[in-house]
DNA sequence: TTGACTGCAAAGTGTTTGCAGCGTC
DNA sequence: GACGCTGCAAACACTTTGCAGTCAA
């Protein structure tokens, strides 16, 4: 998987100061298998002695969610949201009820069922969220 | 639509204690067109002078749910949770992101998805939340 | 140099919890 | 009469906001 994301990059291409706050984020979020909560940012950033304020979090991913570069979901498990960057393309999550580990689905299963949809409810779908849980197959073994 | 839920029976079939409050937070979810939020049951109450606490109101819905008469969703504007009697079986809803109205949509549109999804991924799923936005009709005219 | 960004602290919002009193069965 | 339910108030967790100082361009 070509997982590198050139944080300089994305941030010159849209036009948004650089920083090292900014840059942190970003390279979090690009090394991220799954979505991250901000308190999962700012855990892993100071980890690594990189600290970036709570606030400074939540506003770049405000700023990034208008732009269109994050995702946003709402973790099923802890009501908290998560957010992924949607540079690989639009994706959902399957979340172990037991463990909480949340893995990437291949492709969206409603792509399709869409255009049907808004035909049928004369509804102009701009987006959507979707979340399925259950349990994986490590917990399912115990 | 048979849209008459009797609280009374309800509560009585699954063994749940009868009080005044849980047969008023019922009598509002089988009224309701769409999904409601804590805040919606409590104000609506209150505007008829049949004051219930909320956390009665979230003590319920949380037994609601566990007996499962009851779906919880995220509601994607204004980071809540709402809830519909799951009575009508599962369903999903369309919300406008300019005027906040959710319109339930006939069917789920993962329904035939769902086992394909498990058996790509290995993982028993055991539920999902969809949430559709864009803008309803009525919006799109003005 | 200037406007945008950041950190800090405080406030806001939705939800949960402990406890004493009340009501249902 | 016993046990579970309710209301109240306080605590909680996540998120947002105001403001003053700092930094990238």
């Amino acid at each position: 998987m070509t997982n590198k994301v050139q944080a300089g990059d994305l941030l010159r291409r849209h036009g948004i100061k650089k920083t090292r706050q900014r840059e942190a984020v970003l390279r979090i979020l690009a090394e991220a298998e799954a979505p991250l909560s901000v308190d999962n940012i700012h855990v892993t950033l100071r980890r690594e002695d990189n600290t970036v304020n709570l606030s400074t979090i939540y506003r770049m991913l405000e700023m990034l969610l208008e732009k269109g570069l994050v995702e946003q979901m709402h973790h099923p498990l802890g009501n908290r949201f998560t957010y992924a960057l949607s540079a690989y393309g639009h994706s959902h999550h399957l979340t172990c009820t037991r463990c909480g580990v949340s893995t990437r689905m291949n492709g969206c299963p409603l792509a399709s069922a869409l255009g049907l949809l808004e035909a049928n409810h004369n509804f102009r779908i701009t987006g959507h969220r979707l979340e399925v849980f259950g349990e994986c197959a490590t917990c399912r073994v115990k």
